[in-house]
Parts: structure tokens; C-alpha cells; sequence
DNA sequence: CCAATATTGACATTTATGTTGTCATTATGA
DNA sequence: TCATAATGACAACATAAATGTCAATATTGG
């Protein structure tokens, strides 16, 4: 006998399996971390200066889709690690622009650069096709499910 | 120019995507849970019952993959909804079953049929094939990364 | 059968990751 | 210029979960 597993049902699947995968992904980010005085959340501004280039915290706090008061928090710390400095904002005197130091620059590029190779591991045995199939549908459904979750609410 | 994203950085990308993800998920099922006075944890415990059948309170945490302390929490509460009855266990009389009430059975299998009607929406215009294969990579790498995460730590 | 060991429920404390609310201080823009 | 918005700073709260501990059983190897 067959049992046919329903589309809905993979989805589902699919779906919840975002859980275990963020929690396997971040202590493996943790792991990496080690040994950098870095904090989760520090790497996580790092990055964000790292990929979209030097901004202010309210939009690092749009870019991670958290509070503003939150990211300030993360924000200060950070800065206090001498990773970050801040430069003055010609669109808002008070808030200024936070930039990475070269050393900044130098370890969050050195972390990411090591997770990459975490990638290569880990997909060793997955063809780029099926990613990329794979990144396609998680975007497109993630994307459907915050409508959804709006129109909800 | 081409500018060709690398299979890495793709996989990187849909590991990420994880949070968001999972975060516009659980957005959904709280609005499912409207009116029913179930919480988001109360509802993992009736679908962990109703999934894999009456279990007892250290079972339900290895399959959440949580400590059975917060576990314990979660089921008392569901325990006093009247949704869910304690039997008595015959392989540990400390540990009584939880075994969903009528009442508990109909309740979460609407609320899944529902989250099921949710997943025909989130998915119409993707193909099953692709579907399929984005679960097969989400669960191969979800499962390398606990390795990895496992091993470093 | 019994002693050592493990399991469980119950409870208290602590931590991590945020959200929400508020205030004073600027900035901005009509 | 004046109403309104944006920002940083701070406090209070919420939630999910980890951690530690205890007493009461249960289980199991000898």
C-alpha cells in the first residue's frame, strides 16, 4: 500500500522543520564564536554593518526586523567592543552612523569566512539546483505566511 | 556581468531564512488559537498527542526537543483545560500517560485542518516536486548542522 | 530481595531574547 | 516657526527555556 504524503502535509513539514534548523544553525554560529568575546547578537550587527555597509540603529533594528530599543542595546554593546565606531550623520545629528573598525571588519569577515566553510560541509551532498529550489520555496512561502500573519492581526 | 551566487552562500541564505520563517509560522498559529483559550505551548502538547498517540511528560520533551522540566509545565497546564486525561502508566507509576480527552482530539485536529487550509493558501502556486525537495534539503542539512553543532560543542 | 542508581514531578532560581511604554531631546518639514 | 516625528536612554514586563535541587518512587544488577 502507498501512502501518499500529501503536499499540504510536506509543507507543514517543511515549515516546522524552521525550528530545530535556527537552533542547530545557532549554536553552531556560537561554536564559532568562541574564543572572540563576540556575543550572538554582537555578530549579528557586525554583520549587518559587514553586508549593507555603515548605517544608523534604527535601520540595523529594520534590517533584523527586531525593536529599535532592543537593537540600541545590542548597538551599544558592540560599540563598547571598540569593533564599531560612530560617525557623524549628516541626516540626523542624533543618531549617529555606526561604522566597523578595520579590526571590526577583519574578524566579522574572518567569521562569516569560517561559516562559509561550515556551508561547503554541510551541503556537500546536496546539488546547487536543489538549493536553490529549496531557498526559492522557503522565501516564497516565508513571504506568505507574514501576509497571512498580517492580514490576521 | 554575471554575477553567480555561490552554492554556499544560497545555503547560508536559507538557513537564515529559518527565523523569519519560523517566527511568521507561529504568528500564523497564535491567530489560529483565537477564541479557543489555548496557548501556542498548550497546542504543541495536544498535537504531540495526537500525533504520535498518549505518551507520557519525558516523552513529549524528547520529541519537542525541550527539557522535561518546562515540558512538565506545559502538560500541567494543558492537564487543567480538561483536554488532555492522565491514565495510569504501567511502566512508571510515578509517570502517569496523557491520553487527549474527545473533547482535547477534536479540538487540536480542527485547529490542525485549519493550519492545513493555511499551508493550500501558502502553497498554491508552488510545485509539489519542489516542495518535496526543499524538505529533503531543509531536513539533510538541519541534521548535518546538530551534528556539527554537536561535535564542536 | 535488596541496595545502588535512575527517573520523575514539583518547585525555585536564573538566563536570554526580546517587547512595550515613556521621557527628554533633538530633528524635520509643512 | 511650530507641530510632528525620530532618536537614545531607561524601566518594566513577558516568554521560553535552562538549570539546580529535592523527595518520592522505580528499576535493576547482584
Amino acid at each position: 500500500m502507498y501512502v501518499v504524503i500529501m503536499k499540504e502535509d510536506q509543507l507543514h513539514q517543511l515549515i516546522w522543520m524552521s525550528r530545530p534548523l535556527m537552533q542547530a544553525a545557532e549554536a553552531c554560529v556560537e561554536a564559532g564564536l568562541v574564543g572572540t568575546n563576540l556575543t550572538v547578537r554582537m555578530r549579528a550587527v557586525l554583520e549587518m554593518l559587514d553586508k549593507y555597509g555603515e548605517q544608523t540603529v534604527p535601520e540595523i533594528a529594520a534590517r533584523l526586523e527586531i525593536k529599535r530599543q532592543y537593537v540600541q542595546v545590542m548597538c551599544n554593546e558592540t560599540f563598547a567592543s571598540g569593533l564599531v565606531v560612530q560617525r557623524p550623520n549628516p541626516r540626523h545629528k542624533r543618531s549617529p552612523i555606526l561604522a566597523l573598525t578595520d579590526h571590526g571588519r577583519t574578524l566579522i569577515e574572518e567569521i562569516i569566512s569560517n561559516e562559509m566553510k561550515l556551508m561547503e560541509k554541510v551541503g556537500a551532498n546536496v546539488s546547487s539546483e536543489d538549493i536553490s529550489t529549496a531557498l526559492e520555496v522557503v522565501l516564497a512561502v516565508a513571504d506568505r505566511l507574514k501576509t497571512q500573519a498580517g492580514e490576521r492581526a
